[in-house]
RNA sequence: GGGAUCGUAGUUCAGUUUGGUUAGAACGCCGGCCUGUCACGCCGGAGGUCGCGAGUUCGAGUCUCGUCGGUCCCGCCA
């Protein structure tokens, strides 16, 4: 008698396979040894069979099977059976049928699990990334990994139809400034000099444009070393494209046919296109936010005009000062209680917020410590702005703009969510666009890239780069659902002489922009077509695919908080011979 | 770098407010009984560095300080 064959997966017998000879092999999720008859509930990755072990039939076996454990490994062969009488499972897709086992071959033993694998308990996440093996053996956890592949199946098909070419580019490359810290990898061969890993393939992406190859993708790790939050690992995936002689337009509407085939084949949505867009300028001044969830409402109301002058001398020195006062209309919210109202000032000092005014309608009078500072005419110029019914309860946000925005953008999303007035079955897509190009950076006392410094800035507007480069828009595009910054790109500068200005208002002197980035001008300087790209986070999409609450659910072997493996027990100290071979002369104490 | 929160049996948690006898429950585990269960049932049993270290106290799971780890957030990061 030779090895057992498997013939079945775990979750495809049902009635039409009754009768035949099946060989299963899984995992023991749960026993039932009832002393006579026993019941196993065999589990794979597809999903669960009961299998039946009878003394009558044989005694042999029966024996055997009293000593299965969970988590042992069995390969079982047997008849499939119906079920008897009223004894169907419907929750099992197999639950009409048992497999009755005449051969039993344990593959394995396993120890007491540390944990239940066969509900949904809460578990520490601290056990799950331990035994993270195990913990991947759980249907619901498993079922995130398969989403995973079957979007990244769907995404890449759409992509080769659309002549798209998948092409690696280097994880060894070099740092350049600008974004993120890097993950640095030291080189043997030259003393003193250091690889990067890459925080996206950016550069590389745009050489193979102007190598022809005209349309790029690849799924591709990218790596920042900055601190972790639930939507943010050090290490994490793209899906990164980027196409030649194509202005935004085109390639907002090649993604939104390939967003819209993604969530029709990973979660049976049908997405309407094109998804709305809104200029950055405007997503700020209504939500505070350049990824607004548009949901719901609460938008921010600027009242700063109304109230210049008024009695209220916090107002007023913010606006004196070049500050603004905005406000939310918390509809209907005027029941709200003293500690309601503390527990949001409180939340809205974590973004900086040093204090929130507030005023409830009501019915006879508007009821707040600061009413009284207010002539009938600015009462009057708010309530209209604000559309202040009865009931409503009023937040403001007063100091500099960016604080204010912060403020009451998180306030807006606190309060929709105590509410609990989003509705979760809406998908609401949209486009920002016309990013400003810079920023002042107040620490470096110079102007940073928003997006990248190869982004193209509108072309009417290239003689702001001398003048006025804070006023500058850009090519540049997020695609935002629900709240959520899901992917980003823009259209590319192909022109080395504005490349080379851009780096200029960037403050990256002529000399520094040809030792970090001469490769890329150079290049440019040789025929590169007019090209823009795109990439999408992964991650966060199969987050709110799946409805998880971190991308650690959606990755196979997450890191922890602090940026270890649990797992592995990475990072690990290195022997001393290793630095050495390095050129590293540790500064750290040694064991 | 900072703030918040959690850490008690293999697991999930109660006990900590107000320090005081032998630290409990459920599930799991082990043993016994049980031929139709599917979260099987019944009976019995084992199982604890209360994260770790100091301190206060006659006495610490409980109070104080430190430290380690998980999570969430600010800063950082697109």
């Amino acid at each position: 008698m030779g090895a057992l064959q498997r013939t079945h997966n775990c979750n495809e017998l049902d009635q039409n396979f009754l009768g035949q000879e099946v060989t299963l092999m899984g995992w023991v999720l749960r026993r039932r040894d009832h002393g006579g008859v026993i019941f196993i509930d065999l589990r794979d990755r597809w999903g669960i069979t009961q299998v039946v072990f009878n003394p009558e039939i044989n005694p042999e076996i029966h024996a055997k099977a009293h000593q299965l454990r969970s988590e042992w490994v069995l390969a079982v062969r047997g008849r499939v059976e119906r079920r008897p009488g009223e004894m169907e499972n419907p929750k099992l897709k197999t639950g009409a049928i048992e497999i009755l086992v005449d051969q039993l071959t344990i593959l394995n033993t396993s120890q007491t699990p540390p944990f239940p694998l066969d509900e949904d308990s809460e578990v520490s996440d601290n056990l799950r990334l331990q035994y993270r093996y195990l913990d991947l053996r759980r249907p619901e956890v498993a079922a995130k990994l398969v989403m995973r592949h079957k979007a990244l199946q769907t995404v890449r098909n759409y992509l080769n139809d659309q002549e798209f070419l998948e092409i690696e580019t280097p994880m060894l490359t070099r740092s350049t400034p600008e974004g993120a810290r890097d993950y640095l990898v030291p080189s043997r061969v030259h003393a003193g000099k250091f690889f990067a890993l890459p925080q996206s393939p950016q550069l590389f992406k745009q050489i193979l444009m102007i190598s022809g190859m005209d349309r790029y993708y690849q799924v591709v790790k990218c790596f920042r070393d900055e601190d972790l939050r639930a939507d943010r690992q050090p290490e994490f995936t793209q899906i990164d494209m980027e196409l030649s002689f194509v202005d935004e337009h085109r390639i907002i509407s090649i993604m939104e046919g390939m967003v819209k085939t993604l969530f029709a084949a990973t979660i049976g949505v049908e997405l309407s296109l094109p998804f709305a867009q809104m200029r950055y300028e405007e997503a700020i001044r209504r939500f505070g936010t350049d990824r607004p969830d548009t949901r719901f409402g609460f938008e921010l109301v600027d009242l700063t005009q109304a109230l210049t002058g008024c009695g209220f001398k916090v107002f007023n020195s913010i606006i004196d000062k070049g500050g603004v006062v905005k406000a939310i209309n918390a509809k209907g919210c005027g029941h709200f209680s003293r500690k309601d109202l503390d527990d949001l000032t409180e939340y809205a000092s974590r973004f900086g917020a040093r204090g929130m005014a507030w005023i409830k309608i009501k019915e006879e009078e508007w009821q707040s410590p600061i009413t009284k500072f207010f002539n009938d005419e600015e009462i009057a110029a708010m309530g209209q702005a604000l559309d202040a019914q009865p009931g409503d309860l009023i937040l403001f946000g007063a100091d500099m703009p960016s604080t204010v925005h912060q403020v009451l953008a998180e306030l807006r999303l606190e309060l929709a969510r105590r509410l609990d007035c989003i509705d979760q079955d809406r998908h609401d897509f949209l486009w920002i666009t016309d990013f400003p190009m810079f920023e002042y950076d107040e620490e470096e006392k110079r102007y940073t890239a928003i997006h990248h410094p190869f982004t193209a800035p509108h072309e009417d507007q290239l003689e702001l780069l001398d003048s006025d480069p804070a006023a500058m828009t850009s090519r540049a595009y997020d695609l935002v659902l629900n709240g959520n910054e899901i992917g980003g790109g823009s259209i590319r500068i192909h022109d080395p002489e504005i490349q080379e200005k851009v780096f200029k208002a960037l403050g990256i002197e002529a000399e520094e922009a040809q030792e970090k980035f001469g490769f890329l001008l150079k290049a440019l300087a040789f025929g590169a077509p007019p090209h823009g790209g795109i990439a999408f986070g992964v991650d966060r999409l199969l987050m709110l695919l799946t409805g998880s609450s971190s991308i650690r659910e959606v990755i196979a072997f997450p890191k922890t908080q602090k940026a270890t493996c649990l797992l592995t027990e990475a990072p690990a100290p290195v022997a001393r011979k290793q630095l050495t071979e390095l050129h590293l002369r540790p500064d750290w104490k040694e064991e």
